[in-house]
DNA sequence: TTTTTATTTGAATAATTGTTCAAATATAAT
DNA sequence: ATTATATTTGAACAATTATTCAAATAAAAA
């Protein structure tokens, strides 16, 4: 009655065979750095406020932090924090001009990447498509 | 002393026109919906143990639940709800044989996108590459 | 120098989310 | 029918994370 693991494993049915588990286990313990990189920044983009400024940025080259709570309608300070998440993965840049602070969106693949996806969302309200997009749930 | 917002604005500076502002407003707006669906799908995506079982997918082409508990060490349960919300947004697909069911990577553009990232991280430990990556920090 | 504006910072709070646990379901084997 | 295995499910818990608040910093204006 008592739950024994056969050989270690969790389960004992008709399921990948020993070796093959042993080098999936091994594949994933070399990556699971690079995995857990790549999961933060997609954690990034999976924040709702950092991924409006993205948005924000990609279609206005720079914008002060004030400008984007006032548009975002949220308070500077949860800004602040987001940009500075943002910045640091890389993902913008910024520029003191007097005492307001100027952010722009870095140039590198993820950022071009997600152009590429708010150009998708744009058409949706230009008339080219019509279809909620992204609503793969 | 007191701190006002003159016309509904949080700041005064030297920033964006009214109108500009206005008008980021409206179209943040118009999105907001598929923008947080996009950062939906990136939040699974920037779930650690969700990625990893993405990863595994695009090496094996099916496995288990409980395979995959077994290679990430992880409890059946944890693997499982996770496989739920891949499947929600159609990340996953899956196939009952027996007692046992299969999940496999769906074929979207995003699994794609996916799937060129892992084959990156791979290269690093093929020697093709050496240096970390996705480590804009 | 003092005040005003813009932003950052860190601690506290509030909210969300991932995992575990125990029980339920489903299929197959005995 | 009963037992064993594989998976799911929902509630509870633990952990994480986003936002708010108050105070600090920084630059410019008065």
């Amino acid at each position: 009655m008592k739950k024994v693991k056969v050989n270690g494993k969790t389960c004992i049915g008709p399921t990948q065979s020993q070796p093959e588990i042993i080098l999936l286990k091994k594949r994933i313990k070399q990556s699971t750095d690079e995995i857990k990189n790549l999961s933060l920044l997609f954690k990034i983009a999976g924040t709702e406020t950092a991924l409006k400024i993205l948005y924000l940025l990609s279609i206005e080259r720079e914008l002060c932090v004030c400008d984007m709570a006032e548009i975002l309608e949220m308070n500077v300070s949860a800004i602040s924090h987001q940009l500075k998440r943002l910045s640091l993965f890389r993902l913008v840049t910024s520029e003191r001009r007097g005492r307001t602070i100027f952010y722009s969106l870095r140039k590198n693949q993820f950022n071009e990447y997600l152009k590429g996806l708010f150009a998708i969302i744009d058409e949706v309200y230009e008339g080219t498509n019509n279809s909620s997009i992204f609503t793969t749930k």
